[in-house]
Order: structure tokens, then sequence, then C-alpha cells
DNA sequence: TTTGTATTCAATTGATCTATTGAATAAGCT
DNA sequence: AGCTTATTCAATAGATCAATTGAATACAAA
């Protein structure tokens, strides 16, 4: 095999990864799979596919080298491959927000509605939570949080938020997070917060990119 | 638009990234451009496509966002909308690296036999060419050494690398470098300037990680 | 104006992808 | 053993993609 050819077959393995990543439905699983590992019927239950299209999906991003898998009985659980896997769709997400119009309309006209302000910072987050000042707020489901959250997190599932504001203290600001950096459900609690009168604000980033910066966590 | 749909919107403009990505011969236009602007016959030429391939390709990539271009007279120009693009290909090249057997087995029995020896870290390039220890030798066609290079290295292309071998002093390790992590040439430079006698090492990436870094350069 | 050159556009063909459907497989329970 | 459940496999139809071809467009030179 020639130089040329190698080169070329090179390029060919890291456009499967290309593939892998060029589908929605398939971006979404693996965002649910960054907070942990979740079985198959899971996995279709919240990104609202069927399980065989899901299984299918799953299988696209294990030739990828994306995900892995362990059974366990009936079940069987994925898991992302490695944290490598969370930073390479952030990096593409930071590329498409940054150069793709239509990601900076999306965020516009439907995020930034609902929470115009700065999002906090990992690292602040840290020391205000250290020293009391906030509450910090998970809102994802609690499967999610019962694999993981931040270090003295509470889990309000945004469902239920409503229905639990009295386990939040109007005296401390809120930080509310979930799943990532465009993660919807952190930015619906954030404006009902507010319009229940109450101090919030979001993280900047989710769980994921929390636990791969090395910040305390629980589970 | 409810929450869920705009979730998925996003994950879909996300996923046009991916697809971009998903074909080899646009990832080696990308890393082609990642050494500076070209034309497209130019690119044609070293992608080895013909023209309207590669003007289809390029298209694909401006929708993207991934790419910009110029005018100037009979030509257009395209080069890369920013450092950004370069850090997510080698993002998702390092993703391929770690969890595709493929490529450790393309890496193994192709790349490492020219150059088992660990790569020069960028830092410690600096520090020895500084010291004026080490030659600094670009391997790549001229137009992209022109286009911009590691400051105080001399260019040799790789095809040009027999005739001019006494242009390279054996009193100094040669640190061979060219456009990136997986680049042949500065493997096959490495290979042929050790079968010569002379010591000789690669740059553990190209020339656009180390601009990226913000290391010297010169144009 | 005519000719030449660089690039894009549009159509075509064959390849590949995605969601769906139902069968097949594997595991658990009675 | 029979029934249930979770998942994968395989086939299908429609959608999408990639390379090629030749026409169209834009620019430059004589």
């Amino acid at each position: 095999m020639s130089s040329g050819n190698v080169k070329h077959d090179l390029f060919a393995q890291f456009a499967r990864i290309g593939k892998a990543l060029s589908n929605a439905n398939r971006l979404e699983i693996i965002e649910f799979l960054a907070q942990g590992e979740r079985s198959v019927d899971a996995l279709a239950q919240i990104a609202g596919l069927s399980i065989a299209n899901t299984s299918q999906h799953l299988q696209q991003l294990r030739q990828a080298g994306l995900v892995t898998l362990r059974k366990d009985g009936q079940r069987v659980y994925y898991r992302l491959s490695g944290d490598d896997v969370v930073q390479m769709l952030n990096s593409l997400r930071a590329v498409a927000d940054r150069h793709l119009t239509e990601v900076a309309h999306l965020v516009t006209t439907y995020l930034d509605t609902k929470d115009h302000l700065e999002p906090v910072l990992a690292q602040d987050l840290l020391a205000r939570a250290r020293a009391g000042e906030v509450t910090v707020l998970d809102v994802r489901p609690p499967e999610e949080f019962a694999a993981g959250h931040l270090q003295g997190a509470i889990n309000i599932p945004l469902n239920e938020l409503e229905a639990r504001l009295n386990e939040l203290s109007p005296e401390h600001e809120v930080v509310a997070y979930c799943r990532g950096p465009y993660c919807v459900l952190s930015y619906d609690a954030v404006a009902r917060l507010r319009e229940r009168g109450l101090r919030a604000r979001r993280l900047q980033d989710g769980y994921p990119e929390w636990k791969i910066a090395g910040l305390p966590v629980e589970s």
C-alpha cells in the first residue's frame, strides 16, 4: 500500500465517525448516554423513538466505536466509549454555534427568550455552592440524577417543578443545570422560577462537562 | 414551537456538521485548507479529484459553515471558517484513534514502521529550536510552506528530499513536520533521513496545531 | 467580439441511509 | 413446556448522497 492510499484509508476511517454524527437522533442518544449508562428501551422512551429504530442507531454508534454495551439478563445497557466522545460532540456543537446562522437563530428565538442572562461558569458555581450561597438544581429525570450529579445538587425534574417550588429557598439564588450546553430543560426551569419571583440562573454546561472537568460529583 | 421541537431542530443543525464530516475527501480538503487558503483547482490537484467534484464538496462544506470564500478575478479561494474547525477535526481524529481498531491497525502497519519513535512535543521543539539544537524541516509542498510555517523551519518537499540532503547538517537532529498528526509525508521523510544516517524525528502534530497553540510562525 | 479559463450548476446513475415492519433470538417466569 | 419481554436482525420503500458529465456563468486576454 502506497503512502497516498494509507492516508485515504485513514481519512475513510475518520469519516466513519462523521457518519455516526450525521443524524440528529444519534446525537441526542449520545447526549442521553453522556448522563450515564441506559438500556435500549429506556433510551427509546426518552428519545421518543421505537425500540427497533433506537437499536439500529445504537448499532451504528457501536460500529463507529462510540458506544459499548453490557448485557444483564434480558436487558442490554449501552454507555459511551469515553469522555472524549462528549468532548468531540461539544466541539462539533461549538463549531455549529459559531458558524451556522440557523443555530444562532434557534438559540436567540427560543432559548434566549427564556434566559437572556449570562450562564454561570462551572468554577464560579463551585465556589458559590461551597460558600452556601446558591441552590444547585438538577432538572433532569431522576434516573439520570441517580447515575451522577453535581455534588450537593437537589433533583427536581422539570415536570415537577411547579408542584415542588416550596422546596427551594427564596433566600438563595438557584442555579439550574441539565444534560449539556443546549439542554432546554434548564432554560425552561429558569424561566419558570423567575416567573415565581425566585432568582435563577443556568449553569453554562451540563453534568457531563462538569464531571469531565474533574469537579465534584455524587451518585 | 415546543421545547421538544427546538431541541430536535438544534440537533438537526448539529447533524449538518456531522454530515459535512462524513466523507473522506471532504476531511482531506479540510486538512489541506488548514495549511492556508487555496483555490478550487489547486485543491483539486492536490486532492486528486476533478474540479467539478472538488467544487461540489466545497459547496457542502460551505453550506455547513466550515469554509468561506473570496473571489479574485476568475479564481475562487476557499479557507476554513476558523481554527475551531481544525480543533474539531482533531477531536474527531483522536476519538477514531482511540476507539476504532482499524485506525490503530493502519497506524501500526503503515506509519509506525516508518517511525516508531515517540514524536517530539511542540513545546520541546520550540525550546530546542531556540537553542539551535535541531533543524526544523517542513516537508509540505512549497505553496503550503509559503502560506505559513514554523518559525525558522526550512522547506524541503518530500519529493525533493533525496536530492537536497546536503542542505541538512548531520550535526543536528532533524525534526520533520507537515499537515497534521496523521500526515504521511513526515513519516516518510523521517524514514528516509534515517536510512541516510541522519538523526530524525517527527513533530507530534502539524503546522495548523502549532499555529493554533500560539507558537511562533512565519509566512 | 471572440476565445480561453475557472468555477458552478443541474441532471443522472448507482450507492448508501433511515424508519418501519415483522421475524428471529435470548432471557426470565410460571 | 409455554408464554412474556427485550433486543437484534433482515427486508423494504423512500430519501439522500457521491461521482460524473456537460452546460452555464463569470472573468481575462487578445
